[in-house]
DNA sequence: TGTACATCAGTGAACGCGCGTTCACTGATGTAC
DNA sequence: TGTACATCAGTGAACGCGCGTTCACTGATGTAC
């Protein structure tokens, strides 16, 4: 049977995400070292002391938005790298889910950008333990792959931080494209397909 | 004959320079749009309102920190482009002029890495802006190559763009690697060499 | 060279404002019997 | 089911503090004659 929560624990927990949900907001203007807790609770029409009795401080929230924005990504990713027929299929896919998940989840997108070189260390360090995790995934798919026979794991990694990094840099030009015109995201889309699609044939042709 | 410049202009200068270096000093820590006027000019010893008469605001001084960290690489980028013999040894080349200007310029690096998706938008405009002008002469080089025959304008643009990409990346993880042991710098400088020599045969093979 | 006036980089006092944090509190929810 | 007590999410007043900006100022430097 289900645990259902009691009605304490549920409207704490629909407070607490209303506090990330306004600081996301927030936070699409301006940088985490600038956002104040009494900016994020005025948002939500509480009071400022109710801040603490869900985080320690904005830092403390800005790691949680970061699980929020990556967590659920991992197996999203992972499939999309495994249900591919052929390395272009792949990519194609890959750019698609980019496309989609900027679309769908700009605020969160923005933030890690931001965030990734931002001025508060445990956000930098909470989003650098993300994307290595998602550079691991992505290696252990690769190394699945024919085209990774006689390949070391040093190489593998390094092959896999490539297309994590290029991720990043696509998402963070769709965002840029998001409120400009359909044909300003079909470039976007067309040379990020390109730029994979050259990895990938740096990729077969590396043992040369 | 050289024109001195008087007295004033001179001390003038001097404190809008002073003013610039304890800006970036303190942006080590923290990001441009939490970065407080008083708190620049408290680092110097002058009034608060001494600002005023050099940055209207602290994201103009900003904008001036952006032409100071990227302005005077074009040259540098252009000849280390241009002056290799073959593919390899440019890369070993852009890898070294990566490391050194890291090792030289620390703060520079990092706050246009911080500030380039950070929260102020005239400084992430003025970053961008910079950044397509090195994606261009970059373009510019490669186009001269005989590598480049049968290439497209948009295809060269895109191996520009992936280029200078990668640049800031190998940059940023020689950021991080700087408080580190040498052993950690060289294996920074292994990877980020794999993957441009990687792009590079990628594009050897774009049009097979 | 000397004088009289103009310029202007930097000063220092003052302002109103929003910040993060503390504290004792309230009253709805949870629990033990 | 009812009662008595415990818990604890959210309150509201209060605090000291540093912020950005204004303003009239000073005195060294610049300029015209």
């Amino acid at each position: 049977m289900s645990h259902t929560l009691g009605i304490r624990q549920a409207q704490k927990q629909k407070t607490r995400q209303a506090l990330l949900d306004a600081a996301l907001g927030l936070l699409e203007e301006q940088s985490l070292s600038s956002l104040g807790l009494r900016e994020v609770t005025r948002a939500i029409g509480v009071a400022p002391t109710a801040f603490y009795r869900h985080f320690r401080s904005t830092a403390d929230l800005g790691v949680a938005l970061v699980e929020e924005a990556l967590g659920s990504l991992h197996p999203l990713i992972r499939t999309t790298v495994t249900s591919a027929d052929n390395a272009e299929e792949r990519i194609v896919r890959a750019v698609e889910l980019i496309a989609h998940h900027v679309a769908t989840h700009p605020a969160h997108v923005r933030f890690v950008a931001r965030e990734r070189h931002g001025g508060v260390q445990p956000v930098r360090e909470a989003i650098r333990g993300q994307l290595a995790r998602f550079a691991q995934e992505v290696k252990d798919e690769l190394a699945k792959d024919v085209e990774s026979e006689g390949w070391s794991d040093d190489d593998l990694l390094m092959l896999a931080n490539l297309y994590v990094d290029q991720m990043l840099i696509t998402a963070s030009l769709f965002l840029e494209a998001l409120e400009g015109s359909e044909q300003e995201r079909e470039r976007v889309r067309q040379v990020a397909t390109s730029q994979m699609r050259l990895i990938s044939i740096g990729r077969d042709h590396w043992r040369d």
